[in-house]
RNA sequence: GGGGGCGUGGUGAAGCCUGGAGUUCACGCCGGCCUGUCAAGCCGGAGGUCGCGGGUUCAAAUCCCGUCGUCCCCGCCA
């Protein structure tokens, strides 16, 4: 196998029995009785012990956690009782005949077991540590099977891997850029993709029909435990495509990487829900299906109510929604608990009911409703004693976006056991944003659904836009293009772009779409982001080897770091005067 | 930009609310004993500017203010 070993620890079994065997690694545990010592000894593949006598063999005695070590000697059984089920090569162990230390380690900095919880920062300050733990190791072990898995399946589908740059042009929309100076041209910066949209359209133009790339994104914005300044997705795009075909590849790779982490297999196809049907029903465009507590309409059951909240939401155009939350207790911190975070989510307020044994209520507003109008609610909501119910009457979206966070805090599952994938079609084509203007919901290569409708009422047109969700968690999001430069103009011109702002930023594109693109249409979803929750962790740092930290360093090699006024010398920049102020009080 | 949690030997925690000698526990580290352990065990030892700065007080890990770091969330993330 090499000249270090010619075996892997984690393999030997009760079969090698009676053979030489040569392994390498690292000592994850050494048990020393001074007759007798037990070196358990870690490779990649697995662990396994080793039976040392130091009477025979010196380098017993200095042996400490993690130095790395080849060992020589003859496979045995373990003798009656001594035998280890936790471990896949517990029948077995390894008389030492040599151990050959290759290199020693200093005193760790933290302990490699999953005992305790490590603060973070030092685990990232040793990350080539932290790594070494089975946890992380799994991890990272469980992306690779995942991109591999991904690869094989587009591969067999004909698709074909491209690299597009990663030393792009700035574009003013979307996210904050990350920005590169050009020493080559002083004064002007590249951008790194904030993911490689245009150029995979541009593939098209070129006739490749079927392109994937697993790409590495960048987005200079805050960070956040599913976050981080830069990611992998898997970007595809295919031509002569509309959304059904998107769809089903997406799915294929989404199944192919399940298996092949999970090792189970996905049923197909995927439940798909349209964007106003996942707002009414759980409040947000990203539900989480693993549980029910869905939202209700009760709007109807209050038209002539007393209670002028909920009156005067209606005839403002406005909705009344509520969730039944189940059976739990509701002292009255956790009913201001919740008022708050619904205020939080832009509520006015928030209504909440204990039903009682006798099927009245308990609530603040209860004198104001009629006798029907609890009924009514107890009804609509299939209420039990007990239940804890919350409405919100308000707008529309403000009163389903606060049910939809209200039932993420109180019925979310701890963990990723379950898995429950969906796909949100049919989303809006633009939204409004605070100051009243209009704005993409995707981006603006997108096709609306009905060009006429887009013109004439944007805020309620409809594109080809879908979302890939998974356990409450964006995937990802594709849609159809536009290949089509006249609607292309269209829509900027409904974003207020001029045709001279869009010919400025995204002319060499449109003119692209004057040389026959095909029809094509695609998708991206965050590689990151899949693999966390299939390895059932809740940040997305845990599946990258080398993350950042909240603010944006890394605590390993110290970036971002200042650089020589040489350097920027040959940039051209020089740093303004209130940024060398601030440096220099620090 | 905003809200919240945390910061105590190398690691993890308790102590803080209700101020009174750097006190405690577990892991690790160093030394010793030990031939069947697998978080080995037993005995002994070393190791801390209680993140940093300021304030209140006779006295501050503890109370107050500021600041830094880190984590979670809102904004932001086409």
């Amino acid at each position: 196998m090499s000249q270090y070993r010619d075996t892997a620890a984690g393999t030997i079994g009760s079969e090698a029995v009676g053979s030489t065997v040569k392994i390498a690694g690292w000592v994850a545990r050494r048990r020393d009785h001074g007759g007798v010592a037990f070196i358990d000894v870690r490779d990649a593949s697995g662990i396994v012990q080793v039976v040392a006598d130091p009477d025979v063999i010196d380098e017993v005695a200095s042996l400490r956690m993690e130095y790395c070590v080849a060992v020589s000697g003859e496979v045995r059984p373990r003798p009656d009782g001594t035998t280890n089920p936790d471990l896949p090569t517990g029948m077995v162990e390894i008389g030492a005949e040599e151990i050959q230390i290759l290199s020693p380690a200093d005193a760790l900095p933290f302990m490699l077991d999953d005992r305790v919880e490590v603060d973070e920062r030092v685990r990232l300050e040793y990350r080539y540590l932290d790594l070494r733990r089975a946890s992380m190791a799994a991890n990272i072990a469980a992306r690779s099977k995942a991109t591999a898995a991904i690869r094989r399946t587009l591969d067999d589908l004909g698709f074909l891997e491209i690299e597009t740059p990663t030393l792009v042009a700035s574009t003013p929309e979307g996210a904050r850029d990350m920005l590169v100076p050009s020493r080559l041209r002083e004064g002007h910066f590249y951008a790194l993709p904030q993911s490689p949209q245009l150029f995979k359209q541009l593939l098209m133009v070129s006739g490749v029909e079927r392109y994937f790339q697993i790409a590495r994104c960048y987005r200079d914005e805050d960070l956040r435990s599913d976050r981080q300044l830069e990611f992998t997705q898997l970007d595809l795009e295919g031509s002569f495509w509309g959304q059904d075909e998107v769809l089903d590849t997406i799915e294929q790779t989404l199944v192919a990487a399940t298996e092949a982490v999970r090792g189970i297999r996905l049923t197909e196809p995927f439940p798909r829900l349209t964007w106003q049907e996942v707002m009414d029903r759980y409040g947000s465009d990203k539900p989480d299906l693993r549980f029910g507590m869905e939202i209700a309409d009760l709007a109807d059951l209050f038209e002539s109510s007393e209670f002028g909240v909920f009156t005067s939401a209606l005839e403002s155009g406005g909705a009344i929604r509520g969730i039944n939350t189940g059976v739990r207790d509701f002292p009255r911190s956790k009913a201001d608990e919740l008022t708050e975070l619904a205020k939080a989510n832009g509520a006015k307020g928030l209504v909440w009911m204990v039903v009682n044994d006798d099927r009245s209520l308990r609530s603040p507003v209860a004198k104001f409703l009629s006798d029907a109008e609890i009924r009514g609610v107890i009804d609509r909501l299939e209420a039990q004693p007990g239940d804890v119910l919350l409405l919100v009457a308000d707008r529309w979206k403000t009163a389903v976006t606060v049910l939809g966070a209200l039932r993420n805090v109180l019925g979310r599952p701890a963990d990723h056991e379950d898995l429950a994938f969906l796909w949100v079609t049919d989303f809006p084509m633009f939204e409004e944003e605070e100051d009243g203007s209009i704005t993409f919901s995707h981006h603006p290569f997108t096709t609306p659904q009905d060009v006429e409708m887009m013109a004439t009422q944007p805020e309620h047109a409809l594109a080809r836009a879908y979302d890939a969700v998974l356990n409450g968690v964006e995937l990802g999001s594709g849609s159809v293009r536009i290949h089509d430069p006249e609607l292309q103009r269209k829509v900027f011109d409904i974003l207020g772009i001029d045709s001279e702002t869009a010919e400025r930023m995204f002319g060499w594109f449109l003119r692209a779409l004057r040389f026959g693109p095909p029809p094509h249409a695609g998708f991206a979803f965050g590689i990151d982001r899949l693999v966390m929750i299939l390895q059932n962790e809740d940040s997305i740092r845990e599946v990258i080897p080398f993350p950042k930290t909240q603010s944006g360093v890394d605590p390993l090699t110290g970036s971002p770091t200042l650089v020589d006024d040489r350097q920027l010398a040959e940039l051209g920049i020089t740093l303004r005067p209130e940024t060398r102020t601030k440096l220099e009080e620090s």
